[in-house]
DNA sequence: AATCAAATGACAACCGATTGCCAAATGTTG
DNA sequence: CAACATTTGGCAATCGGTTGTCATTTGATT
């Protein structure tokens, strides 16, 4: 009666129960099932049948514990329920599984104070971070990446290794398609004033506006939702501008349905552009013209990015910036400009 | 030099640099951050500010490993990029996070072979678990169930305990609404054979089909995502029917655009009703007529249910059904039925 | 002031693994 | 067959907490 336990109990195996069960000690197991080539093999089937046989699973908070790494990714979005993180949570999703690790989705909520407390927070509990469009500072962040494996989305810190997707460059490219057009007043609809990604793509914006000799202005900010369209579809006509370049889709939708609502008609009366092309851009009415690119691809780069950081000896230099490209998406929500009344 | 460190190093602090710095044991600190009232105040004092001061913060891994509660629920979805689950996800995880807990995303491909392996390992490193939409086999989720706290969402199990979005019921509203409007040719488009959701409805519908002697058929099954509208526009012009209702707003709105593309006019020539009201519905063309629900509600419902297993002390009989009201929703994609040729 | 109950804090075992170190077993070679 | 190199496997410490047990201190009561 000296013994642990009657075995058929139905709580999980651990390494304790298949050392007894093969009579040998824990740390054989241990390393039969980790380091194969240093325990006997006649030892190690035994403990393999032995482990199948109880249905072994390691216990993931006690490995981790004892080694230090944990297998999860932290991965961090400022809002779930925004379709643009959809994609790109697929992709790191799929990548890190491939790669054995477990995602740890948090929402920051577009809050700097969530995600720096979240952050410390996966310092213990997660292997590396993947940050998407923080709102944190570039010091805090580049303190972050100092004390564990980061990697950023839409954020460009130095010294941080990020994944950019394109989308300045795009945003000529939509100037240039809107000024074939016929449009010479043109308005970026800004994002978050805390959003990096918004603020680079009014940057390359007015540097290419510059360089054309057209009239672009900024309106905004707003809030990366559908429920600010209303106000920026209102601020856009009121400044008399013919086309629109939306912080994000999410905006676009939003004016595209304010406009409606206002018998303002669209293309015909007014353009928008939007960017990302997330779900819905291609059935909202008009479908909206934007700027794409392949966001879960993205997603998947920034895990490679990441797991390069955690295994360095696995070839390949790490780099440490990697551009998406992005295209302009022309379709029913840009058309020639309306004629000056 | 026989201390054990020189403290300064950038190391997260633990509980046993507190009881160091303040030069109690590491159990007396650990009393005075979990059990306030049982030490004394003034140690207690000391203790939080040594703690603020060394910015403590406990380690999840070591804390689940020894007290056996991790502080985390899993909540498993089929298809993180389905919008049906957003408002689901964003549900679970305010309510979690309100009660202090974490949540574990994980996407399961609409496989139920994932869905057990990660049951199974979720057993180990989560208190509770959250299954929307399960695929899983009626005896596999009692088994679950049976393991560790469970709660389904749209899935019902006798003995597990579930928040069941109430579909059918509007199925019928949905059919009256369409008999009113002078349909009396009539197509379910069914989802995948594995979801429950879908047999249910068509059940809830065909039953009310009978009562009211109209003739409703039933197309697919066809693969909930946008894709399959077009089959599904196909099959349902094939079949003569003059409305269409739709397993979810995914199939219903790639049936819109299959049917704009072949020219047949929503409503005039075809209705279409979708369900659960999802991120698109209200601005794809013509907007979709659906049956909505409180989904991000059910979401909070679902970890209420949850956390009520976990601390079955906190009052409130631990309910172990809950049924989310829904109701039509009736915008353009539904109108008159086109008349007899 | 003496007595006793209650409050307090220290010790040590434990959770389930990993891992450094050393001893035993094995095989090889001269 | 002895001597030595090489595997192989076990012991025990460790990760960072939690928790039961028990001795001690504190305070209240008479």
């Amino acid at each position: 009666m000296a013994t642990t336990q009657p075995a058929a109990v139905d709580r999980p195996a651990t390494i304790h129960d298949i050392a007894a069960l093969c009579g040998v000690a824990a740390s054989t197991v241990s390393r039969a099932l980790s380091t194969p080539d240093r325990v006997n093999i006649r030892t190690r089937q035994r403990i393999e049948a032995a482990a199948a046989q109880l249905h072994y699973t390691p216990n993931s908070q006690a490995k981790a514990l004892s080694s230090g790494r944990t297998g999860a990714v932290g991965v961090l979005v400022p809002d779930i329920t925004n379709p643009f993180y959809f994609d790109l949570i697929r992709g790191t999703q799929l990548q890190l599984k491939a790669a054995g690790y477990t995602q740890l989705l948090v929402d920051t909520e577009e809050s700097d104070e969530v995600e720096a407390s979240t952050v410390e927070q996966l310092r213990k509990s997660a292997d590396g971070i993947i940050v998407a469009a923080s709102r944190l500072s570039d010091e805090a962040l580049l303190d972050a990446a100092a004390k564990m494996p980061l990697v950023t989305i839409n954020r460009d810190v130095p010294g941080v290794p990020a994944v950019l997707i394109d989308t300045p460059a795009a945003t000529s490219q939509a100037l240039d398609h809107l000024i074939s057009l016929g449009h010479t007043r043109v308005a970026y609809v800004a994002g978050p004033p805390t959003s990096q990604s918004s603020e680079r793509r009014w940057t390359a914006l007015s540097e290419a506006a510059e360089e054309r000799g057209v009239e672009v202005r900024r309106l905004g900010p707003f809030a990366p939702k559908t429920q600010s369209g209303a106000a920026a579809a209102d601020a856009a006509v009121h400044s008399g501008v013919t086309a629109c370049i939306a912080f994000n889709d999410l905006i676009a939708i939003g004016m595209l349905q304010r406009l409606r609502e206002r018998g303002i008609r669209v293309p015909e009366d007014m353009s928008i552009v939007g960017c990302d092309d997330i779900f819905g851009a291609d059935f909202c009415n008009p479908p909206l013209s934007t700027m794409a690119s392949p966001i879960e691809q993205a997603g998947r780069v920034a895990v490679s990015m990441l797991l390069a950081q955690l295994n360095p000896l696995a070839g390949g230099g790490t780099r440490s910036r990697s551009v998406m490209p992005t295209h302009l998406t022309v379709r029913g929500s840009t058309g020639p400009a309306r004629q000056a009344s």
